[in-house]
DNA sequence: CAGACTATTGCATATTTATTCAATTTCTGG
DNA sequence: CCAGAAATTGAATAAATATGCAATAGTCTG
């Protein structure tokens, strides 16, 4: 697994479970699959942003920081921005680390002003997650292969294409 | 001193200058008149709720967490956010109460994270609407389905099927 | 393809933080 | 004041996290 795809999964893993330390995170990781040792899972954490503290129950926790902690040192390369692309009829949906969406959707637009992707017409920006919509209603695929090639960085994953090899739970 | 005006210093020390770890705290006190050891620097910070990060620029800092991230579980699902869920090709339009978007939105994307929702690939949030996107071009009223399944019990509005209720608001 | 450069990772270890335990102080009700 | 209970603290240590370094894999350039 890439290392960006494996941030997300990070960020989505402590945001919905309970990650008391980094071997916490660590066994998280492997029952979906991935296999990392603390050293990485402590990279990953500072990486995005994550603080450590004690919850209301006096357990420890790992949390997100809010928008403003995080990013400023990824603002400049957007490698780091872009966590995943994923595509859906006329539609790509772009995930970044906390706060990171309205930096991305920013350089996406660009691009499209100079030619630069040329099958896409506009972004929109939420918190985690761009927006970006293609020029014809079947054109999600190819805009994001061209979101990729720029902005380098993973895989485009295909909603649609494929099987999936994942069972849910 | 008193170990309640103790912690209030450190709070208030932790907000107006960077202290790295618990030996700087500790120096920061001493500073201050206040000696201490990293024992109770360490009990000190738990128990005002402090944090520890990366800050911006990459140097570690503690904060408090009461304004931006409270570590108290997010996970509760309110039912009363979720005023009515639409569908038209591959997207789904959830409606909330004003300035529950983020909310909602953050649910239904870790919900997603975890696989309870399977045919959706990422949403984003305004102040009052949330857009999700289906897997397939055609998957949003499946995806309208599986959210109001799973965020609450009112039945999905189709946009094309068929004849409508009036009660759009 | 070679060579050079970059990115990613784990191991070993340094650094940092949390906790156990015992000593000491402070509080409380007689 | 006294006995006991509770609170507070530090020293030692356990536990957890971060980092230097080297190995490996990937990328680029000619």
């Amino acid at each position: 697994m890439n290392p960006a795809a494996r941030k997300q999964l990070v960020a989505d893993l402590i945001k919905s479970v309970t990650i008391a330390s980094q071997e916490d995170l660590v066994k998280a990781l492997k029952k979906k699959g991935v296999e990392v040792t603390q050293t990485t899972a402590s990279r990953d954490l500072l990486e995005i942003g994550a603080l450590r503290g004690k919850d209301g129950s006096g357990r420890f926790r790992y949390i997100l920081g809010g928008t403003t902690s995080s990013l400023s040192s990824q603002s400049s390369r957007s490698k780091n921005l872009l966590l995943s692309v994923t595509a859906s009829g006329n539609l790509v949906v772009a995930k970044t680390p906390p706060g990171g969406a309205q930096l991305l959707a920013g350089q996406i637009d660009q691009a499209i002003a100079s030619g630069e992707i040329a099958s896409g017409i506009g972004s929109i920006a939420g918190d985690d997650t761009v927006m970006v919509v293609a020029k014809t209603a079947t054109g999600g695929a190819l805009l994001a292969k061209e979101l990729t090639a720029l902005l380098d960085g993973d895989p485009v994953k295909s909603a649609e294409k494929k099987t999936q090899k994942k069972r849910s739970r």
